[in-house]
DNA sequence: ATCACACATGGGAGCGCTCCCACCGTACCT
DNA sequence: AGGTACGGTGGGAGCGCTCCCATGTGTGAT
């Protein structure tokens, strides 16, 4: 027979990282107690805490995550999903703004962020299989369109997630999302108060949630100041430059007399404004208008557009909260399967951003 | 006594992932061979090899990475480091670029792509700590300043990596850079070939490199040409727009016959025209005009610019490619202490991309 | 038929951590 | 004095994998 040798090779001792159990020989304690101290945990006497802070200090200990992960069942990171090429990840500011709020509310923990683009199918898949391996405790979700796969799919693998915008009025997994509907209201509240009357709409593709909701915003306005509907001044378009144009041409042939337009987006608020100055009319002085998102676009317009401003930044503090908020709880009450999720909803206010346009 | 339960909660079997163990049990074969399987060993027949295919896809087995990089001390993944805000990361399609080629790289393999900011000094530790936790096999760099700490805390920690843009001539680190002497050395060329022959130049910050490689082209396409050194014709600036103009206006005035500009960057070089337009000069009638980076305000300028390109996706794509040879290689030569890294120093090709502007 | 050798396979050990149970000592009560 | 309680501590077991050694099993040469 053999005596067995231990191990050697790329994990041998020499130069190595140290490890718990020789931070805990050279504090003269015991394994747990430096994972206790390690881990924060207020059943250590000041003493020995001292002792062993010394001891990971001399040897430079940093705890080894994979061993974490695999022992405490968690990795202490998130991913930040975005279905889109990366091209359109970085031509918007929105992600940007919402990277930036999700950092923000990281700092203060050990989380930390992955950024995954998966656009093509092939991706898709590449995800799935990363999220099944249990690399992160949950997933941020941006940018997501109605009939993506991607949302059930991780529902189904009961990873703990957050959409920015929902996807209906019954959103299955918890959400943050900007209030479209107190958005659009105010805009045509603004305008009212600018004395228009005669108010039209170019609204967004209507199975997104959130354009049926600016719409519903929009209607609401009107009523509430006893104005009545008239579906005449209303233009279905897709959020594009193109379709503004063509939503702005059909409103003027149609309704030749109105005196402003409130755009569901700042780009076909952009596209509209063309069509506004070929026919003729003045902004603001014969046509007010109003965008929504309040982007580059808006303040760069001629003149710079009254634009609704949606909290980007703070939307992503939000899911954040969120998603760590449903990680603690999936924590808690252990068992896997029959977890209970928050499945919160929030939605964040908007803001009026008033410029020349109107 | 008491009998020892098999721990139960979170981790129980029971609607849990499957393991290993359980994909084994299934196929009918040993833990071993279905490790074998996974990870294509070819020591395993093709009848045990389907068998074992066949469970994996019953029981949708995945891997579980902490697991994996436990034992096998590598975790798949690597992480790009930038430096920098967030905000100036999105600002520059220098980044997307660049990520998008590191993606291209990564497609065929099954390493993730993680991205991390570190700008602040928190932030900085962070990255320190999350580096010395071994959560990456190796770390792409971009956009390091000349006096970042960070490539030599990363080479502390012998953890393979590859930088953007060599620091200096002697680079410790394995690089990827554009050869900016030949694409100096090629617009002077340009120059000469247009008739011009008081050509002179804008540099960048000395301190960086880069700059000084475009410099040294510069000098060596005139001399090559025969032309005299005539240090009237060079200006130094630092990069910036505002730099740009002033080195241009100390150009004119001192050498107010001079017909060409070579400027180190397209920012400057976008400074220098509008000097240039100020004080009555044509583009290119009177001065030509050359820039560097090919980036969108070259193609945007009035007249197009002429610029040098930079392969930036090829960068990503290259660094990657490095990046994943080091790894390799480390993990042949086992001793973690010892390893030999190849520290490569890339140097890819420029193009000319002429516009109206020379 | 015998040996040698390759190839295929099973499974023990161990990666570095967390979790938890058992145990120790001390303080406080009866 | 004996009992109880509890904060503090040590260390076994186990997370799910990879690595490698030991053990079959088949093939061709002798």
């Amino acid at each position: 027979m053999t005596i067995r040798q231990p191990r050697v090779g790329g994990r041998a001792r020499s130069g190595g990282r140290p490890t718990l159990e020789e931070v805990a020989a050279r504090a003269g304690v015991g394994r747990g107690t430096v994972s206790r101290v390690i881990n924060g945990s207020p059943r250590v006497s000041e003493r020995t805490r001292a002792a062993v802070e010394a001891a990971v200090a001399e040897l430079g200990y940093v705890p080894n995550t994979a061993a974490r992960a695999l022992a405490a069942n968690r990795t202490d990171a998130i991913a930040l999903v975005v279905p889109e090429p990366e091209g359109r990840f970085f031509a918007e500011p929105y992600f940007s703004d919402i990277i930036h709020g999700v950092g923000v509310a990281l700092a203060e923990t050990e989380v930390q962020l992955l950024l995954t683009f998966a656009s093509a199918d092939r991706e898709r898949r590449r995800l799935a299989q990363y999220l099944a391996a249990q690399r992160v405790d949950g997933v941020l979700l941006v940018s997501v369109h109605a009939d993506d796969p991607l949302p059930d799919l991780i529902e189904d693998l009961h990873i703990p997630a957050v959409v920015s915008g929902r996807r209906s009025a019954s959103e299955p997994l918890a959400s943050v999302d900007s209030d479209n509907f107190e958005g659009a209201k105010a805009a045509i509240g603004h305008l009212l108060g600018r004395g228009r009357t005669r108010i039209a709409t170019i609204t967004g593709r209507l199975d997104v949630y959130g354009a049926q909701r600016r719409l519903d915003g929009y209607r609401a306005g009107l009523s509430e100041a006893g104005l009545e509907e008239d579906e005449s001044l209303v233009e279905p378009a897709d959020f594009t430059e193109e379709g503004g144009r063509r939503a702005m041409s059909a409103l003027l042939r149609r309704r030749p007399d109105l005196d402003a337009v409130f755009a569901a987006s700042d780009v076909m608020a952009s596209g509209a404004r063309q069509i506004l100055r070929e026919q003729g009319r003045r902004i603001p002085e014969d046509v007010s208008l109003v965008g929504f998102d309040d982007s580059a676009i808006a303040r760069h317009m001629d003149p710079p557009l009254t634009s609704v401003r949606q909290p980007i930044e703070e939307m992503g503090r939000e899911m954040t909260r969120l998603l760590l908020a449903e990680i603690a709880s999936v924590d808690a009450h252990h068992p896997r399967s029959a977890r209970q999720l928050t499945r919160e909803q929030v939605l964040l206010p908007t803001e009026l951003v008033v410029r020349a346009s109107s």
